[in-house]
DNA sequence: ACCTGAACACCGTTCAAGT
DNA sequence: ACCTGAACACCGTTCAAGT
């Protein structure tokens, strides 16, 4: 056996990374592994060490997919001309909606461990610190006598404040309370957060 | 071989307990397996599971511990009669600097998944709760005009805020800038929070 | 009754061997 | 050159067998 060629190298990236983002739509990325991948696609397993290194590699790709998708969505938003407070509510809000709608892949961002004692790769970590870059640029318009530094600060510790809301609530239930809460305290904290930065 | 009676039940499960917690806090939870541990304590593999049901069990005793550690010391500020708006940033301080100092322990608790699609039994869920109740006292008093419920979703909203903070800014590197930039993070989040919800 | 450790069912990853 | 799948080194967990 072996020798194919119905697909080029790319064709069969593709179809990895397709059914790889599938598994852990619908099963989460703790069912995710090898052997499925493998059936799914009709390839032994080995040919997917022909495509990606291992599964860091093939996880980082799919996260980095993610992530794009997200900051496309927040993108979209900081371009409408609403209020600078307003679209930062709606960042926030874009960002919740996100987490939830796509919460096994957006989960897998932040779950998933590198093996060993890697760092991430710099191409990687530009694309998680372009969340809250997308954001800064609307914190700018409500702080005008702050310095660049106070600015990339306070969205920083903002957007992970907003970020640790939907981690904590969202990781045990997805239940329409649960939604409605979590809604709740990420505008209060967006809220209660701007109201102090500009009062001072 | 087999029987050896040196030790009681009680006497196995707390030299597990100790093997695994150490293994954890010098090498990392990804690090700790059963077959390590059972090395460590000079007893089989098979030993462990007469203590403790599963790996499951095992860490979820861990993570208690580490919980109860962490409330003593956030209620030992929250007795301090300082004013409750400074109490509140010593607690997040406190926080902080219990993530810092013993970072393999405290991770572990947000990290670890439980096998199959398992619930946290209540007993756990009370623990991880007990740490924001320590923060709804002290917001309380500086709250006269709200609901109780409103101080709760307050209270967990800016709780989930500084530990989004602590997981963000902590999981990639732990030396003394990263250290300092997060304590900045954590301290303009609290004092602007609640900044916002005096003045509103 | 207590404890062992081989055995089982899974993982990710490699690489000699086939076409 | 492309692809296979057996083999290896790990996991967690079980349980027949020893004392």
């Amino acid at each position: 056996m072996a020798r194919r060629s119905e697909h080029s190298k790319e064709e069969i990236k593709a179809m990895v990374l397709q059914a790889a983002e599938t598994i852990v739509i619908e099963e989460g990325f703790a069912a995710l592994n090898v052997r499925k991948i493998a059936m799914e696609i009709d390839y032994a397993v080995g040919s997917i060490y022909m495509v990606f290194a291992n599964m860091d590699d093939l996880v980082m790709h799919i996260n980095a997919q993610t992530l794009d998708k997200l900051s496309a969505q927040l993108e979209q938003v900081a371009n409408t001309k609403l209020e600078p407070k307003q679209t930062i509510v709606q960042l926030a809000s874009t960002y919740l909606n996100f987490a939830i709608s796509k919460y096994n892949l957006w989960s897998m961002i932040f779950e998933y461990r590198l093996s060993g004692n890697q760092q991430l790769p710099d191409w990687y970590q530009v694309k998680i610190d372009s969340i809250s870059t997308q954001v800064e640029k609307v914190f700018k318009e409500i702080s005008p006598h702050k310095t660049d530094t106070d600015i990339i600060t306070a969205t920083r510790a903002l957007w992970s404040g907003v970020h640790g809301i939907c981690i904590l609530s969202l990781d045990d239930n997805l239940d329409t309370d649960a939604i409605e809460d979590t809604q709740t305290k990420v505008i209060l904290l967006v809220k209660n957060f701007i109201l102090g930065w500009i009062t001072k």
